[in-house]
DNA sequence: TTAGATGCAAATAGTTTGCATTTGT
DNA sequence: ACAAATGCAAACTATTTGCATCTAA
């Protein structure tokens, strides 16, 4: 499995985990999917490209991407069914609809200050952080 | 059953909906537990307190809950069982140690700013936020 | 070569649904 | 009185585990 490998599977490689057809292709998932996406689509979306990966790998996969901080599992529907966050710098945005779930993005966030307040005061290391504002949107609101 | 009346109770009764025993019994958990507590932890209070109380009814207070923006599913650990956050004033935070899962709760964040930036952009009304960053706590640093 | 990873299938666990009955208003 | 909510049990969906086999390093 010899390839140009991205910035998120070379952090892989270099915690000492191997790089599989099942890994990369999760990834693969990932990167091509941006945003959220539940893992239920992953499942989908790795059996339309490769219909021999098992689902447990996959699982296994988002098990160990999550321990890596190349994913993170949030929640937008009520229960049942985590949907991930690919973490592009180590942090996300966000604002949902708690109406109709909408999700719409955002990038600028200014919390370094608060990150090394915390890092500081809690003998902490932070990697990276998550935002989710929640409302209602404009569409709901009429 | 007439009894005083939480502010989250009476937020209920304000979106019409009833006060009932399995209703009031997953708030009382709720607001007796503080913190995060999961599905599964939930459906144990709740049945240590009335046995009688069905499961169903629990996951459909728990929607209800969520739907009246009183608690928040947020995730801790990987992956399954979603972790509720009782939002105290429509905001909460947090630092999860993404080696053991450690909650370190905080409360000051200056996010008002970046609100009413959002809100102004993109012409939502934002009710609530949950801020969770992650990295490696002091013990598992070592 | 070999520890680590996989795929399969079976076992668990978690959540939702239908419906007759009960309950808050 | 009556719509809303409940409890039960069964159906369903999602995730995990054990194990023999395979594969990246």
């Amino acid at each position: 499995m010899t390839e140009q490998l991205s910035k998120r599977a070379r952090r892989m490689v270099d915690a000492g985990y191997k790089v599989t057809k099942a890994r990369m292709t999760v990834l693969r998932v990932f990167e091509e999917s941006g945003g959220h996406i539940t893992s239920k689509e992953v499942l989908e979306r790795v059996a339309a490209i490769d219909e021999n990966i098992g689902r447990a790998s996959i699982f296994r996969t988002l098990d160990l991407f999550t321990r890596l901080a190349i994913i993170r599992p949030t929640y937008i529907e009520t229960s049942m069914t985590p949907s991930y966050v690919l973490l592009p710098d180590g942090h996300h945005h966000h604002i949902i609809c708690t109406n109709c779930d909408q999700v719409i993005e955002f990038d600028n966030c200014d919390l370094s200050d608060l990150a090394h307040q915390l890092e500081a005061e809690y003998g902490i290391e932070l990697t990276g952080h998550l935002l989710e504002f929640y409302g209602i949107c404009k569409t709901c609101a009429v």
